[in-house]
DNA sequence: TACACGTGGGG
DNA sequence: TCCCCAAGTGT
């Protein structure tokens, strides 16, 4: 084995992680829900939501089977929703199609929606022992200090270069350990900033090392700047504190949540009312909350809640597919924005605030 | 080929 | 407060 891999396995052995949840009872299931999860998505963060998707759906067989408001309802606030409405197709297409049995090579894995070329390789490598490079952020991180590859990774030349890096030190023998210790070493020793080179096994011939440059590598893209937007958001809430949500289209922000109707700015509270057949005389306050802003990765938007009260026995809006009346005491199975069900979660509060003043 | 897609943590 | 970006994929 290669100086790299060999002093990589040693090092795993001694520092890597071993006891992340995924990593017992190992399966093919397991490690594919764990990946998808962790894509873009660190490890803390994903911990609890796998601990509660496993127990919900221990079997892809149970998740196929699955409504899919019960799957995006386990993954809110996990955000890349994509992700849980990919997973759905693919384990309906396992189940179904494939008798429950998981492909066991990339390219099968590939063919799954969901999983790209990194998620292939990282599935087939540490579930199926099949030896194939992956190329996630940490990796990424690690080869272009230690090869000095110039370029942001978002251009494909400098990603190109990196495959190429990715499959040369991948090993043979071991392929499991190596595949979550190249990881590891990026997650724990090679970190974004302040790196702890003294820590790590392949400083010795790192490139970016020796020119006291593992600040450069890899290369920043270029920051852009981020859209303002901004929205209205209406909560219209019946005298039983239930409030209107409308399932949003699946493809786009938020695709398949439900959340409540969200509008330009410039939207009355009569108007949207009218949309779900609820008349003007109906409303019996309403009330604009300042605004607050949320964060995306390409833009800003400011969410300019405004609360709309109806009278006691006015009759709901008729139900129809895309609209929900959600009651936060007893809270349905379905997706939610964290914008969403941070405004749900204070709603009771949030009224009497507003009926005091 | 760029861009869209969420959320939370860290500097 | 603001910016970067994290176990990437789909279009």
């Amino acid at each position: 084995m290669e100086w790299f891999a060999s002093r990589l396995l040693r090092w795993f052995d001694e520092h890597g992680r071993k006891d992340l949840p995924w990593q017992r009872d190992i399966d093919a299931y397991r490690v594919w829900v764990s990946e998808i999860m962790l894509q873009q998505t660190q490890v803390t963060t994903v911990i609890p939501y796998f601990e509660r998707f496993m127990a919900r759906f221990p079997t892809v067989v149970d998740l196929a089977a699955a409504d899919i408001d019960e799957v995006l309802h386990l993954w809110s606030g996990l955000g890349y929703y994509a992700r849980a409405r990919n997973l759905h197709r693919a384990a309906q297409r396992v189940a179904e199609e494939l008798n429950g049995q998981f492909p066991a090579t990339p390219e099968a894995l590939e063919a799954l929606p969901g999983i790209g070329r990194s998620t292939a390789a990282a599935i087939a490598a540490i579930a199926c022992g099949k030896r194939a490079a992956i190329l996630d952020g940490n990796v990424k991180r690690v080869l272009a200090r230690f090869h000095a590859v110039p370029g942001h990774p978002g251009q494909t030349q400098t990603l190109k270069a990196l495959w190429a890096h990715a499959e040369a030190h991948t090993p043979e023998d071991r392929i499991a350990h190596y595949t979550q210790a190249i990881m590891d070493l990026g997650a724990t020793v090679c970190t974004r900033v302040r790196p702890a080179c003294t820590r790590c096994p392949l400083a010795g011939r790192c490139e970016a090392r020796s020119r006291d440059a593992t600040a450069s590598f890899p290369e920043r893209r270029p920051a852009k700047a981020k859209p303002e937007r901004a929205a209205r958001l209406f909560l219209i809430v019946d005298s039983a504190g239930a409030c209107l949500l409308e399932q949003r289209p699946v493809d786009g922000l938020w695709g398949g949540l439900w959340t409540p109707p969200e509008r330009p700015v410039d939207t009355q509270a009569v108007s949207v009312c009218e949309e779900f057949s609820i008349n003007e005389t109906q409303i019996a306050a309403f009330h604009q909350a300042p605004p607050f802003r949320h964060t995306f990765t390409h833009f800003h938007l400011d969410i300019h809640p405004v609360y709309v009260r109806l009278d006691p026995g006015s009759p709901r809006a008729m139900d129809r597919p895309g609209v929900l009346w959600f009651a936060p005491a007893t809270p349905q199975a379905v997706g939610l924005s964290a914008p969403a069900a941070k405004l749900l979660a204070s709603l009771s509060t949030d009224l009497q605030e507003f009926q005091r003043t």
